[in-house]
DNA sequence: GCCGTTTTCGGCCCGACTGTTTTCAGTCG
């Protein structure tokens, strides 16, 4: 069982307890634990066989530690199947609707019985619900949308889908006179690879307090909107088609700074710096920082100035999850992160000879456009049929043509000799080897979907990054690759051993792709595995488009020093494991 | 149930919006 799985139990557990009516601060207990789960980069299924190594795990006490040792030797929490026996799984579901919380779901059960979505819908057809406390028509007919909107989907958007939207909705709200400025706030701008939903901070003279009416009607007026869900002073919620919720707030200037860094989260990291601000003597609201003894404001226009009130360095909102970010930043101990502009290199990309849509050349006046100093041209092998892959012939053909293409480039950018291979079911690569030896960058890459266990996919890539000719681990995890479930891997064991091998893993830029997640860089970070960010262009135009995964780089807190393709093309090349 | 600048007990984050409440509970972020 893999650590989201465990985290999912705990989690459960704790709604369960709350629709069961528990102690507050146990069922938050839970909760916390469920997040420690899913965040940290322990295994737990291995760290449960030692108790101390569970308790080094912030929130994680003697009693999750041995729910978690439970969980780890029989698949389930006792505590949970006991409150599942009681009231059943589909409980857990009902959760899902908007407007629906513990209280709810327990009145129903209280009230009708009801332990489901499907019975939900039944009851309120059947008009079982009128008369019962806090069961208006309103309220009845909010279930039944929610329940349509529920079945029709919902879930999280990918985080470009979201941008795109806040920069549609933006484009709207600026043309406003009164609007001076839209900022988008919560995941997209922590840089999540998801977003549950689009929060966006108005300011300008039609936001001031009092006299935000025109503005709100404005903002309700916006053509992509599919339904309104509430309409405030100064707040507007509504769903796009795409059924995206939207969050629209309208600020005074004056409290700007407060309501950007609560509304950017996330809110574990509010909560934090919350009980921070309390223990200075201060309370922290998305209003202002204040004095707890006469409320008077000491921070609350920018950012910068209510951290510093808290003693605290401003920090990129891509930190802010709660891992260390703020005991980090209290001893002025933040790391500098990667940038942009320290990327000088891009050594994943195909061409016309398989299935890219630019020449070699063209790829390389794309790339030194870019600002890049090298790139290597990595075009699919034969396996990939599909894509037109290269055979051995073929390959060394187009190895021929990228040195030429090098040297045309006149030391203007470098251009390196490479190839994606295909890792095989049993792990051995698709080209032979002499062919690999003749290439500056070797790409390993799991491209087909096979019914294999975690055991045999390690195995499987173990194998293949013993190979000496390859240099880098490309689709690690092979996330939204095939747009199904990642490919299950022990992790931890294959960046170990590619850190060993001085195998580099590679990080994909692009948002649909993102191979590595915040969990699994943070792993790489730790094991000393180095990391190579890539485009995977097919397309020119898409060379320079890293925006997506630097994010998660940053969001992993690695620096310039962690990402092998800041160094300059030679020194990138030699920190590569010797080619065989 | 966790945790410690309140340290082994006694605390544990804050405000807006909605609906149905005649003064507030529940949900959400």
């Amino acid at each position: 069982m893999d650590n989201p799985t465990m985290a999912r139990l705990l989690s459960q557990t704790a709604d369960l307890l709350e629709i069961d009516g528990g102690d507050n601060f146990r069922i938050r207990s839970y909760r916390r634990a469920a997040e420690a789960a899913e965040q940290t980069t322990v295994d737990l299924m291995a760290a449960a066989a030692e108790t101390a190594r569970l308790l080094e795990i912030p929130g994680i006490g003697k009693s999750m530690a041995a729910n978690l040792q439970a969980i780890a030797a029989t698949g389930t929490l006792p505590l949970r199947d006991e409150l599942l026996a009681k009231y059943g799984a589909g409980l857990l579901e009902l959760l899902n609707l908007p407007g629906m919380g513990p209280k709810t779901v327990a009145l129903l059960w209280d009230a009708a019985r009801i332990a489901s979505i499907d019975q939900l819908a039944e009851a309120i057809e059947a008009g079982r619900l009128a008369g019962l406390p806090r069961m208006g028509d309103k309220q009845i007919d909010k279930l039944r949308k929610g329940i349509d909107d529920y079945r029709r989907s919902a879930g999280r958007y990918r985080i470009d889908v979201a941008e795109e939207a806040a920069q549609r909705i933006s484009a709207y709200l600026l043309a406003f006179p009164g609007i001076d400025k839209v900022t988008p706030a919560g995941s997209l701008r922590r840089g999540r690879e998801t977003a549950g939903d689009l929060d966006l901070l108005l300011t300008g003279p039609a936001c001031a307090p009092e006299n935000t009416g025109a503005a709100v009607e404005h903002v309700a007026a916006y053509p992509g909107i599919h339904d309104i869900i509430a309409k405030g002073e100064n707040k507007v919620s509504f769903h796009l088609a795409n059924g995206l919720q939207v969050d629209v707030r309208l600020l005074p200037s004056a409290s700007y700074g407060a309501a950007l860094q609560y509304f950017t989260g996330s809110k574990a990291h509010n909560v934090s710096l919350r009980q921070r601000a309390l223990k200075m003597g201060y309370t922290l609201s998305e209003w202002a920082l204040a004095r707890l003894d006469d409320e008077s404001t000491v921070a609350a226009a920018t950012e910068e100035e209510i951290y510093a009130a808290l003693g605290m360095d401003w920090m990129p909102a891509e930190l802010r999850e709660n891992l260390g970010e703020i005991e980090a930043a209290a001893r002025h101990a933040l790391p500098k992160l990667i940038e942009k502009a320290d990327l000088r290199g891009d050594v994943h990309m195909h061409t016309t000879a398989t299935d890219g849509h630019n020449t070699i050349r063209e790829m390389a006046e794309a790339a030194l456009a870019c600002g890049y100093h090298y790139i290597a041209i990595t075009d699919h092998s034969k396996n990939l049929a599909m894509t037109n892959g290269l055979d051995e012939k073929r390959a060394l053909e187009h190895v021929q043509r990228i040195r030429e293409v090098d040297q045309q480039m006149q030391g203007r950018i470098r251009v390196f000799t490479g190839i994606e291979v295909d890792i095989l079911a049993d792990g051995a690569l698709d080209l032979d080897d002499e062919v690999l030896a003749q290439m500056d960058v070797v790409i390993a890459s799991v491209h087909t979907r096979l019914e294999q266990s975690r055991e045999e996919m390690t195995a499987r890539v173990l194998r293949a990054i013993e190979n000496p000719n390859v240099r880098i681990l490309g689709h690690p995890t092979g996330r939204l690759l095939l747009r199904r479930e990642p490919f299950a891997m022990d992790m931890g064991n294959v960046l170990r051993r590619a850190s060993e091998l001085g195998v580099a893993v590679e990080h994909n830029a692009a948002p649909e792709r993102l191979d590595l997640n915040d969990r699994n860089l943070r792993l790489a970070k730790e094991s000393g595995c180095r990391i190579v960010m890539n485009s995977d262009s097919h397309d020119a135009r898409n060379l320079g488009k890293m925006d997506y995964g630097l994010r998660q780089l940053r969001r992993a807190w690695l620096g310039h020093q962690d990402v092998l393709n800041t160094l300059g093309a030679e020194e990138f090349l030699a920190a590569l494991r010797p080619r065989a």
